[in-house]
DNA sequence: AGGCATAATGATACGAGGTCTCGATAGTAG
DNA sequence: CTACTATCGAGACCTCGTATCATTATGCCT
């Protein structure tokens, strides 16, 4: 049995639950428990394959619940595919690696006040942006030429 | 015979085409004719919708051939829905206003130095980065309260 | 523990957006 | 004009995601 890899996500979950006065369920957890077994970013369909036995409509539904609780993020990949993540709560942006999909959060957003200063001078009112980072990972920039 | 928005796209397109050995046909002319007339960005869709007589593939394949070229760029809404837009050339980003749609672009991106040094804190090489702003642009603010 | 109200599920159909296939058509070089 | 072949159009197909709705099972109340 592989080990957790994200092992806070599953209590956390059900405290939000309880808090939010959402059942909890054999089937979120089992979709709960198959994320929290991932390293990196995956797809809902990754996760539909790993859990046959679980309705696909419910693992959408639960992963869009898991990501507005703030438990997972998007991580949207230079080929436009959509992709979620266990990660930091609250704003923050990615470093993805093109080479071995690697994403790490960059947290500490600093790009909102240049942003301000920028749309400003043509009259726009900042109120949010999208902001995702492709390059390469440390390890990747060693094995490549 | 509503004018032609962006004028200079059609004939760029044409010599673009001779450039690279493509044919200069009479559909492509099309879409590329009911793209310029448009203001403002727009989807693969709307170009099916206002070119009945041409293929819904044809349609996307030349969208897709105009923004390899560099004449369309996408937009990416709030909503995660992709439109096109005839646009500058080159690496940019967008004032997207979430009120009336507007896209503006915002040249001169100064951010690329910013993600290089906050990146290579954690000793990632950026290559590249996909940015867009939301927020309200000039008229809608002073249209809402 | 047993019963109830209803939140959640899963099978399935549906829809948007986009690509693939392939026979037919039409630019273009010569 | 002809031949070559890039491009086209129709339709099948694919992925990703949501809507519907009968069925199940959770949480609470007694
Ligand atoms: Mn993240
Ligand atoms: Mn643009
Ligand atoms: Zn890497
Ligand atoms: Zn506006």
């Amino acid at each position: 049995m592989p080990a957790a890899t994200h092992p806070p996500l599953l209590d956390s979950f059900i405290a939000h639950l309880a808090e939010s006065d959402q059942r909890v369920t054999a089937t979120r957890l089992q979709v709960a428990k198959a994320i929290a077994r991932r390293g990196g970013h995956f797809t809902a369909e990754e996760i539909c394959a790993a859990l046959p036995s679980v309705g696909r409509a419910t693992v959408y539904r639960n992963i869009k619940l898991l990501a507005e609780m703030g438990f997972l993020c998007r991580v949207l990949l230079e080929d436009g595919s959509l992709h979620y993540q266990v990660s930091h709560r609250g704003h923050h942006h990615h470093l993805v690696c093109t080479a071995c999909g690697l994403a790490q959060d960059l947290l500490g957003c600093d790009i909102q006040d240049l942003l301000r200063t920028r749309a400003g001078d043509s009259g726009f009112a900042v109120s949010g942006h999208w902001l995702e980072v492709y390059g390469l990972c440390r390890d990747c920039q060693s094995k490549a030429p």
